[in-house]
RNA sequence: GCCGGCGUAGCUCAGUGGUAGAGCAGCUGAUUCGUAAUCAGCAGGUCGGUGGUUCAAUCCCACUCGCCGGCUCCA
């Protein structure tokens, strides 16, 4: 046996790995939660003997919860542990799954009725229990035939149905702790003492197996951690997130709304989130203008020929509205722009020469979304896509994946985010379009992003029926990730509406089509952008710039005066002349989110200074107006945050 | 859409089978004040909607609309 500082030691076959742990000489921080042996993961309460056999050396590694493998294991054992629990409050209970997730685990049960937040108190503290019982998770190898006897026995149903559907020579294990097993692949941490701080959050209704024609299970979401401060601090970032939630800051600050009176998933722009609206636009079509886009407009509704030519009818229905009918004929409402802009190249005869081409438009798409799937900005039944429509010859994909990656790591950029996750999502069962025009332009979307030097996971079989695409998701400052970036290939458009263009033999050819949206939808973006600031815009985005606060009526001519300044030299000011104490205007102006104050009281109307004051809390002292207008505009002109 | 929870003043929330309350916001007045809440008064609700049970419903029941957490799907 090798350990980590290169040390050997000779150990028997059945030695204990939690043996074999307690010999290594170690300067770890924390206590690992299971042991890498050759390579293979393994239970601390393995032997020797489970690993791999054909060699005499085994080289471990320790794996600490802080690594993703140390945390699923540890997140496992967790929900080992509140099934147990479950079972002993709730015999009836059946078993579904139970897996890790990120930050936790689940587990589903058949229980014929919903848990309550009380039962949730009283399975943590039946977990509590077991865990200080310091049962081993014990591992057993059983047949396929005694695995399902044993658990038809004990009524589990579910995993009898799981298990028959594991391959005939699968090894089957369970892992016993004290009084309740459970058909487990593992590994597992030593014992259930070793789960030292968890917390059950939330239950929810889950079908059994993501299907919504099986069975409603029951699940219940938890989490844990290897210390009460690290769970705390988890729990404080559950709260940091409730704090940012865009649905909250959005009317706090007085952004936008979705009313009753309108209709669900419908939105309406306030003032302020409008003005914010405007400004993102304004960058947009600034943007698009130099990378060689041309704007075009397109309508609301179509006739339904046009969406049935496109393929929508047949592809997209279900996220369709019903036609409405004009003097007999019928109309839809546009779930995409697409149509719009292929009539637009259409409409005469292209020659090579002009391609490529690049129609851009905000357009704004009605799309049908179940009713329980809504949510706030993110997920909206009209919205508004930052949408583009790139017509090129086929030896041009590559070149426009690249520049539709310039601009979008440019965009995303602006808005502060730097870091992603990129996907490419591959053919298809279903699907339009020859192999090797998938392979081609499949090829052209890893070799864009390779050039790019950004990092990107295949997403096998997860493209459109079309083509190929490149899906970008962003993280914002909690690391959570929003899909908002989406570049996908077409071959199906062009041949449908049969485009074409002349090319140089005179010919007529066949372009490929790229749809992009960087944003994805302006609502989206919108909705993630305000939780990334957690609803304090950077100067160049936020409503009001500046609040200027006279502190008594005596200073309001001067405090006109300011405020006329700095709406001369550009800037959104807005003034409190109320007879309030200054402590109030400068509470309301930090809860707004106000980047600047101006506090004018006889000592600034006298030295003609400013006070500023950030809503950082931090006081710049007092201050020229110019060198405060200079400040402004340099904060502007890098549109960072401050 | 499905499962569960919720719906009381603009917001956050309390409350009851006998017809409703607080804080903040709003309005009015007083206070002229130096870096996150001055004081007082006033006003504000067909208790989401419809129907039922009851002498009586905001409360119990049914249906319905919406929101929240999930499932599923996606910009």
């Amino acid at each position: 046996m090798r350990f980590p500082d290169r040390t050997e030691r000779r150990f028997s076959n059945d030695t204990l790995l939690s043996d074999v742990l307690a010999q290594a000489k170690s300067s770890w921080k924390e206590s690992p939660v299971a042991l890498k042996v050759n390579g293979t993961v393994m239970g601390l309460g393995q032997r020797l003997s489970d690993a791999t056999a054909g060699t005499d050396l085994f080289v471990i590694d320790p794996v600490f919860f802080s690594s993703p493998e140390g945390q699923e294991i540890y997140r496992h054992s967790s929900a080992h542990i509140m099934a147990q629990a479950v079972k002993e409050l709730f015999p009836n209970a059946k078993l579904a799954i139970g897996p890790p997730i990120e930050d936790g685990f689940y587990y589903d049960f058949d229980l014929g009725r919903p848990f309550t937040p009380e039962d949730l108190d009283k399975v943590e503290r039946q977990m509590k229990e077991i865990a200080a019982a310091h049962y081993v998770f014990e591992r057993k190898v059983l047949s396929k035939q005694d695995a399902i006897r044993f658990f038809e026995e004990k009524g589990e149903t579910y995993k009898v149905e799981l298990i028959r559907e594991l391959p005939e020579n699968e090894t089957i294990t369970v892992y016993e702790q004290g009084p309740f097993t459970d058909l487990c692949r593992g590994p597992h941490v030593l014992s259930t003492q070793h789960v030292l701080a968890f917390k059950l959050l939330t239950t929810a209704g889950a079908y059994w197996r993501g299907d919504e024609r099986n069975p409603m299970l029951q699940r219940i979401y938890g989490t844990s951690f290897p210390s009460q401060e690290a769970l705390d601090q988890h729990l404080k970032r559950l709260e940091e997130i409730k704090r940012r939630d865009h649905r909250r800051l959005g009317r706090d600050l007085d952004l936008y709304n979705v009313m009753d009176e309108i209709g669900p998933g419908l939105v309406i722009w306030h003032p302020k989130g409008a003005l914010i609206r405007k400004l993102i636009e304004d960058f947009w079509r600034e943007q698009h203008q130099r990378h060689g886009y041309d704007f075009v407009y397109s309508p609301h509704i179509a006739r339904l020929d046009l969406w049935r030519q496109s393929g929508h009818l047949d592809f997209y229905r279900e996220n369709m509205y019903a036609p409405m009918s004009i003097e007999g004929i019928e109309y839809e409402l546009k779930p995409m722009n697409c149509p719009f802009h292929i009539m637009i190249y259409k409409s005469r005869l292209r020659s090579y020469r002009d391609l490529p081409i690049r129609y851009a438009e905000l357009g704004t798409v009605y799309r049908y979304e179940r009713s329980g799937v809504l949510h706030g900005l993110l997920r909206v039944r009209g919205f508004t896509q930052d949408d583009a429509h790139l017509f090129c010859r086929p030896d041009q994909i590559e070149q426009e994946i690249l520049k539709v990656l310039d601009l979008t790591v440019f965009t995303l950029k602006t808005f502060g985010f730097n870091e992603y996750e990129i996907y490419v999502s591959t053919r298809p069962e279903k699907a339009v379009g020859s192999p090797e025009n998938w392979e081609r332009a499949t090829s052209a979307l890893e070799s864009a992003l390779k050039t790019k030097g950004m990092a990107y996971r295949i997403d096998p079989g997860e493209g459109v029926f079309y083509g190929p695409k490149i899906d970008l998701k962003i993280k914002d400052v909690l690391g959570r990730a929003w899909q908002c970036t989406t570049v996908q290939v077409d071959f199906n458009l062009p041949q449908r509406f049969k485009l074409s263009y002349i090319g140089e033999d005179g010919k007529e050819h066949q372009p490929i089509m790229i749809h992009r949206a960087l944003m994805g939808s302006i609502e989206r973006f919108f909705g993630v952008l305000i939780e990334h600031y957690a609803g304090a815009f950077p100067l160049w985005l936020a409503p009001v710039q500046v609040k200027i606060m006279p502190i008594t009526d005596q200073q309001h001519g001067y405090a006109d005066d300011v405020a006329r300044t700095l709406i001369e030299a550009g800037f959104r000011v807005e003034t409190d002349p109320r007879n309030e104490k200054i402590g109030l205007k400068i509470r309301e102006a930090e809860m707004a989110k106000v980047p600047y104050m101006v506090i004018l009281g006889a000592r600034e109307a006298q030295s003609r200074k400013l006070s500023v004051r950030k809503r950082s809390g931090d006081n710049l002292g007092e201050l020229d107006i110019t060198a405060f207008v200079d400040r402004l505009n340099g904060e502007v002109g890098q549109r960072v945050s401050s």
